[in-house]
Parts: structure tokens; C-alpha cells; sequence
DNA sequence: CCTAGATATAGATAAGTGTCAATCTCTTTT
DNA sequence: AAAAGAGATTGACACTTATCTATATCTAGG
């Protein structure tokens, strides 16, 4: 399969800030709602919330309304995309370079 | 040992665009030259320079000066650590929510 | 159908990012 | 010590991001 580096980095960008990235990791434990989360950070409402707009649109999270309140989760499948992306990188480093220069 | 989520955000964001997740894909095979990355890209000279700064000072990336070139090569030990935050995540993930709430 | 509470959206703003052209610095060779 | 080549730094600029306050929307209960 064809690496898509583009979704790469839309991946890595929604964990490219500390508030987002501890989220990542509360969600890790359980599906977890707007409101405990929010308990957690001195952020404001409508902050979380742009958070968890960038996480869900990029796939990492899933959400959904269970009457007033949204619950979030991790997506097992974009979790499994970044690991097999870092999966790749590293196992097999050659110390030689390549360079196509004289270098 | 405690989760040190800001270095987390900053090992993210040095991935978080495309040139640079590309790039760090790039060294996974070998050590290479800055000369021979810039081949890879539709950039300039200093915008390449700017980005295997940010990798470096990530900590995702070593470099070394080999004569008049740069080298740059993957830092296992913190590929580990970004390996580490993933492989804690999402193994045990339960499906009750735990609101604090009535949630 | 009105209210209260949970979340989302809009608008503003300060700070950060990616890019380039121009220039500087450093290293090797002549 | 001058020249050439590799890479870094600077300054400028457009664009994006994280944050807030204020306000809107949605849902459940009375």
C-alpha cells in the first residue's frame, strides 16, 4: 500500500499540542465525555471543544451524542495506521549513507 | 516514569508536516545528506534547512557534519519513546465511559 | 413550550509556521 | 588567501493556530 504522508501528517498534527495529546491519552483509559475531560485542563468550554473538533476530523477519535453529552473514544483503526507507520522506521538503518554526490 | 506530554507534542509536531514525516520516512533506510534530500523535494535549500532544524532539535533526528556536509540520521532513542507513547495506547481500552456526571 | 444545561459556532486576536530571496559562514581545494 | 560549494541565518510575508468572550443550537425534563 501506498504511504500517504499527507495523512500522515494530519495525524500528527492533531497530536502536535499538549492539550490534545494528554487527551489522546485520558481516552486511552475509556470512552470518556466532553464535560470529565474538560475537568481536567484549565481551558475554556469552547477550547475543548475546537480540540475535539481537530482530533475527530482526523480520525484518531470517534464521537458520539448520548443525549446532552458527546462521548469520545480512540479510533482503533487510525491508532493502528500511525503505530504501523512508526512500525517501519528503524528496524533496518543502514549506517552507510547514500549520498549521490561524492559525499 | 511520568508522561512527559509537552515532549510528546513536540516530537508530534516535528512530524506534523508533510515534508518532514516524509523525510523522517526517508532516513529510515539510511544516513543521507542534506544534498541528497533536497533532490526529494520541490523546495528551496533554506526551507530544507528549516525543517531538518525543527527534526533535529525534536530530537527525532542526529546530524553530523561530514566535511562540507550535513548528515542527518533517525535518533533511535527517541523513535523509542514516540514508539513507547503508542504501544500504551489502546490495548486496554474499556467501553464504559467513567463521567463524573450522570453522563 | 419553556427552561436549564451541554456543546458548538462566530468573531477577534496574538502568536506561531512554512516559504522564499538574499546573504552569511564554514570547509576544502587551488 | 582566494574561490567554490554546502549549508545556515536573516528578514519578509501570507497563512494557520490556540485561545478567549459572546452567542447560538440542541436535548431532556418539567
Amino acid at each position: 500500500m501506498e504511504k500517504d504522508y499527507s495523512n500522515y501528517a494530519l495525524l500528527m498534527k492533531a497530536l502536535a499540542d499538549e492539550t490534545r495529546v494528554k487527551i489522546f491519552d485520558l481516552l486511552s483509559q475509556a470512552e470518556l465525555c466532553a464535560c470529565t475531560i474538560l475537568e481536567e485542563f484549565q481551558i475554556t468550554q469552547p477550547t475543548l471543544s475546537y480540540h475535539m473538533k481537530i482530533l475527530s476530523e482526523s480520525g484518531l477519535v470517534d464521537s458520539r451524542r448520548d443525549g446532552v453529552w458527546m462521548k469520545y473514544s480512540i479510533n482503533k483503526d487510525n491508532l493502528k495506521v500511525i503505530k504501523g507507520f512508526f512500525a517501519g522506521i528503524g528496524d533496518n538503518i543502514q549506517n552507510q549513507s547514500q549520498c549521490s554526490k561524492k559525499c
